[in-house]
Order: structure tokens, then C-alpha cells, then sequence
DNA sequence: TAGCAGAATTGGAACGATCCAAATCGGACG
DNA sequence: CGTCCGATTTGGATCGTTCCAATTCTGCTA
């Protein structure tokens, strides 16, 4: 009488096991283990019994069990340095998007710039036994750390190169964007433009700068210092930036931001300064993030896709755990600019000197 | 002379063991789990013999082995239904924050609101022994089809309810907080005020429409349906509301809209249609995102406090952890009005009628 | 110096899956 | 009717950890 078995789905005493499934379709833990594999050897109305038996139980798979036998797990982990940035989102949603219907299943995990949590969440993804990592390196990440964690794992870093951290690299070309962008307010006449936002310890906003730098050298415009302003990498470093760039003794007339959410902040600034962005004054923004279409004005950007990005990083993870071969590979997106109502050329001078 | 084990940090063969460490620092592996565990036991010369051999060998902890003898994972799920939403990603960050310091790390996965993705994504995370999980519930989610897969876990859903699921929830005051919104609206003027936004099959869009009907009611405005619009939950959702509000027999002054998002596409789509936004008509959105604060202009806004709802959540699913008492709980957040410029008076009408 | 208490350490025996070699089954064939 | 063969099925042994009971150490006391 103590084994009424016959009803709906029972969950007995925690979780069921291989066993207790098998016991229950009446054959041995080997067979379950096969239908569980998929395998071909087992005979159709076997598995069907089998299968029967599952969710009966309401049996969950016991993937750290299999792992013990060398299974793979199935999971790639995504370290992302900010999800509070809408573009580092779409990276993630790109990734995400790639695996879709692949072998893997993809954690996400935000270390919030954090180089503490970053080691911590690191070891907790190795530890479930994680397959792969993309890693988009949170600021103040030096590598000699990362490196006794990533031992043996292959990694695909994002948008951020840690040197000396052999791993692959999937990032857009920043230079060559920020370069066409500065281009673009040159041409619109501007003389006086300004580069806002980053801090100088990020390599990326070093290969912008470096982009913005060659753009002026071209046009023979020299370059002003007193234009270069490291702001935090959010809404409010651009805002805070606003005033900064009009009470020059030559204020600025143009500026490129490091990326969309400091170029927003920018134009939220000037325009409560008085100042009408894309008319008196052109801000373009990096990334392209979704939001760029939505503000007022629209926002000129350089198109980073994000989605793309994070895409190819994972399709470039999965080739390298299919082939086994974790060789680093570099793969550098190239960049365009979509051109909006921010970035409209500047009044003509009323005084005539040009 | 195979084993010259005196250089730096050696990677052998595959994965180092408990036992490797052991054999390594002199000690058994139980001396070894010990030292794992923090176990007061271990002599402290002995604890650093084994600590040191651990970092020599780049051991990595085997959850996977650990869980299989009862051990809990230490992570918890983080089940949300759509990244791309701001509000979201806020609630996200709040679940992380709560986690910071706590025993567990909680690993994200996106559903994009695709109810199979969500199985998959659940599944997965019990097969990894998640201990438990804060879910944002997928659009066209049944209860009935995640029971089994939730069958002894415990769950505290956030923002969604699914009617039938025993599990705790943590949501805002939508009913109120539209309210709120729509007597402000109606204190300032308004008499043609519609509501934008979200799909009739979402219960939370069914809470916040009944918070503008009653404060409707209260004022003795009738209801006109042609003033309640259902777009997709995405900037251009609201976009495309425009055109509609403005070519009603009677244009609509005003709208209430189903979130923040969907605000800042009809704000967008209002301007472009030549209406000055906070003067010729009040847009207020619903969630308060980051966001909100820095569109032109400023989006008056229900703020909900993602953040807030995260951290709760989560501190719920940990008491439910801590004290085994799975009982659901609901907990439902109180809302304020973040009144901003996008909600000014409406021009008094030239002609004099009232 | 034997005995003893407490501190520190240590061998299994699990846990739930996989996988290999071996066993069983069911016809078909000579 | 005995064999053989392919198709199925099945016992262990094993993976890396925890945990319990048992053992060894280390001083110290009588």
C-alpha cells in the first residue's frame, strides 16, 4: 500500500534519478542513459516507455553528474563589463542570438566594470564547467590576473584588448570610425571640434582619440587640448561636458563623443545651455545604439552593430570549441556612420571670416 | 626525472583534482575538502601547505562533483523576458546588486519573449542545480506548461504574475501608479487623454489601463476606446501611435503610455508630426528609466524603480532559501509620479471654449 | 611511563551520470 | 534443432567531491 503508483506526475522524496526512471520504465540505468544520448540503439518502443517514465517523474537531468564522465557541458558564459550601457545589451542579445539552436546554452553574467566580481564570476562559470567565454573586460582588468582563471578555456574578448592575454579579439575598427566621423564634421565646416568622454585608461577611447587625431592632421587643423575631455562613460559625464566646451575662450562647434550615451548626455547639456544641436552645434555619438534613432535631434553615430558584434564573437567561441583549436584570432569589424540631424553644419559666420 | 615539480604554476593533463592538490601538498583529500569548506579543523600551516598547491596547480573547484553529493550550486537564475527593454536590464542590475556579498551568483539568461527559449533557459539552469530562480515571465507563458519544469523550486516571479503558478511575486502598483498618472493629466487640463501601448494579452497592460479608466471615471471623463491603442512594446510602437492620436475626429492632448519606451517612440513620432511636446500635448511614460530623464524633453514618468523590484526580488528568493519555507509571498511596490517637462499644460484653446 | 583528551588527519562509501565490454534476445539459416 | 548474427540491453567501474567513522598525533597529567 505504500507505492500507489498510477496517478499524474509524482515527485517523490527530492530530486528522481537515471535509476528511478529506469526502474520505473522496467529497464536497466544503461538504457535510460542511451535514450538520454539519443542513441539509435535503443528500440523505438523502449525509448517511448522510457520517455514516459520522465516525465512521470518529472526527471531533471543531472548535468554535473555527466561532467564528472567528461559530458560537455553546454554552457558558454558572457561576461559583460556594463549592462547599463545599451550597447554592451545588444552585444550580449547578438551573442544570445548566435546560439540560438547551437549546442549551447549561453549565462550571462554583469560584472559592472568590477575586476573583483569579474574574477569571482570567471571562477563560479568555470567551476559550473562552462565550455567557453566571451569576455567584454571590465576597466582596470589587467591580464597577469585573468590568467592562471583562463588556463586551458577558450575566450573571445569583446570591443576590449587586455595585452598580453592570449586570446581572440572580435572589436569594430575604431580608429578608421572615429577617423570618418571627425572627417564628416570637417567637411560640414567645423573647425572647432571637440572629442568628449572616456577615460584615458581605456585602450578603446585611445584608438577613437587616435582616430579623431588623424582626421585633424589631415585637414591641418591643429589639435587642442583644451577640446580633449575625459568625462565618465555615461548620461551625466556628457551633460557635465556641455558647459565645459562653450566657456572656452574659442568655444567648440563640433564635438564627437566616445559613445552614444555620453553624446546624449552632450545634447541634453547644450540644449538646456541654449544651444540648438544640429543647428549651432553638431554632436555625433559611437556605437549606434537603438536609441540613437529615438532622440531629439536624431543622433549621427558610427555604426558598431553590436548585435553583429557579439554574433560573430560567439560564432568565432564556437568554431573554436568544434575544431579544439583555440589558436587567438583577431577579427576587426568595419564601421560606418549613419548620419542623423545632430551632426548638421554650423551657421555660417554672420561677421563673414570664415 | 619526469616530475622536475619545482617551477611556476604547472597545468598537467586536464583538469587538476582534490587529489592532485592533496598529493601535492602532502595531505589527503579529505584534508583538502576541509580546507575547501573553511572547516575550522585544518591546523593553519597545513591550510597554506594545501592553498598554495591549489594556486600552483590552477586548481578549479568542481561544483558539478560537489552538488552530486547534496551540496548546494550557490547560483541563482535570473529568467527575464526581454533585454532589450531598459527597464529590464535595471531590474537585472537590482537582482545582481542584492547578490553582491551573499552566497550566491546569479547567472542572466534573456528569453526575448519567446516562451520555448524560456523552457530551455529554465531547464537548463535546474539541470545545473540552480538553487533558484527570480523569473520575468515570457509573453504567452501558461503556468501549466512551466509547473512540472518548477516542480520544488522556488521561484519569485517579478513584474508578471502567471494566475495558477504557486510562486512568490514582486510587481509594482500598476493600477495605482496609472491612476496617478492620468489625474495629473486631467489636473492639467486634459480631457482627450489616450492610452498607448502594450498587447490586450499582457495582465500588466490590463492593471495600468484600469488605473487610467477609474481616474477617468472619478473625473467624469467617458471612456472613448478609440483612444486606447495597442502597439508593440517598442519605440516604434509609439511611433506609429501618432499619426492615429492626431487624426481622430477629436485629437487626442494627451497620452498615458504603457511604458517609458513606447512614450519616447510617440514623443518622437509627435515631434516629427509638427506637435511641440510638453506644450501642444503631455506624453507621460511608465517605469522611469534612466532614460527618461534625459530625452527633450524630459519625460515625465510612474517611476517604478526597477532597481528597487530587482533587489526585493531577490532578497525574497534568499529568505525563501534561507528559511526552506517555499509559501508564496506577494510583494507589491508602491509608485510615484516623476513629473517632468513632457507633461506641461495643454495651450488654452484660442476660440475660448472651455 | 602509561594513559588520555583533544586536535588533526585520513580512508572509504556514497552521489548520478557515462561508457565499455559482455550478455541476452529473436529470427534466419543450414 | 543448434548456430550465428544483428539488434538491444545490461552490469560494473569510474569521474571529483563530501562526510562519517576511525585513526594518528601531540602534549600533558597522574
Amino acid at each position: 500500500m505504500t507505492d500507489g503508483a498510477q496517478g499524474e506526475v509524482e515527485v517523490r522524496e527530492g530530486r528522481a534519478t537515471i535509476v528511478d526512471v529506469a526502474r520505473r520504465a522496467g529497464v536497466s540505468k544503461s538504457t535510460v542513459s542511451l535514450v538520454l544520448g539519443g542513441s539509435s540503439l535503443v528500440a523505438d518502443s523502449t525509448r517511448e516507455r522510457v520517455a514516459d517514465a520522465m516525465t512521470k517523474l518529472g526527471y531533471i537531468y543531472h548535468r554535473g553528474a555527466a561532467t564528472l564522465r567528461g559530458a560537455k557541458s553546454g554552457v558558454i558564459g558572457m561576461v559583460i563589463n556594463d549592462l547599463s550601457n545599451p550597447f554592451y545589451v545588444e552585444l550580449a542579445i547578438g551573442i544570445e542570438q548566435a546560439c540560438q539552436g547551437g549546442a549551447y546554452i549561453p549565462f550571462l553574467a554583469n560584472t559592472a566594470e568590477n575586476p573583483v566580481r569579474q574574477q569571482q564570476v570567471i571562477r563560479s562559470m568555470r567551476e559550473h564547467g562552462a565550455a567557453g567565454l566571451v569576455l567584454a573586460p571590465a576597466i582596470g582588468t589587467s591580464a597577469s590576473e585573468l590568467k592562471p582563471l583562463l588556463a586551458g578555456l577558450p575566450v573571445v574578448q569583446v570591443m576590449r584588448r587586455l595585452p598580453g592575454l592570449k586570446a581572440s579579439l572580435v572589436a569594430p575598427q575604431n580608429k578608421e570610425g572615429a577617423r570618418k566621423a571627425t572627417v564628416h564634421l570637417i567637411a560640414n565646416g567645423h573647425k572647432r571640434i571637440a572629442f568628449v568622454g572616456g577615460m584615458s585608461s581605456l585602450l578603446v577611447r585611445d584608438e577613437r582619440l587616435a582616430g579623431y587625431r588623424i582626421a585633424l592632421e589631415e585637414a591641418g587643423i591643429p589639435l587642442d587640448l583644451s577640446l580633449v575631455i575625459e568625462t565618465t562613460t555615461n548620461y551625466s559625464g556628457g551633460g557635465g561636458a556641455a558647459p565645459q566646451l562653450l566657456n572656452l575662450p574659442e568655444p567648440a562647434t563640433a564635438a564627437l563623443c566616445f559613445n552614444d550615451v555620453v553624446a546624449i548626455g552632450l545634447v541634453r547639456g547644450l540644449t538646456e545651455a541654449g544651444v540648438s544641436v544640429g543647428a549651432d552645434f553638431a554632436v555625433i555619438g559611437f556605437d549606434d545604439i537603438e536609441e540613437a534613432k529615438h532622440t531629439l535631434p536624431a543622433l549621427t553615430s558610427v555604426v558598431v552593430n553590436g548585435r553583429d558584434l557579439g554574433s560573430r564573437a560567439a560564432q568565432l567561441l564556437m568554431r573554436h570549441l568544434a575544431s579544439g583549436d583555440f589558436e587567438p584570432e583577431a577579427v576587426l569589424c568595419p564601421t560606418t556612420l549613419a548620419i542623423r540631424k545632430s551632426s548638421g553644419a554650423p551657421k555660417p559666420n554672420p561677421l563673414g571670416g570664415n
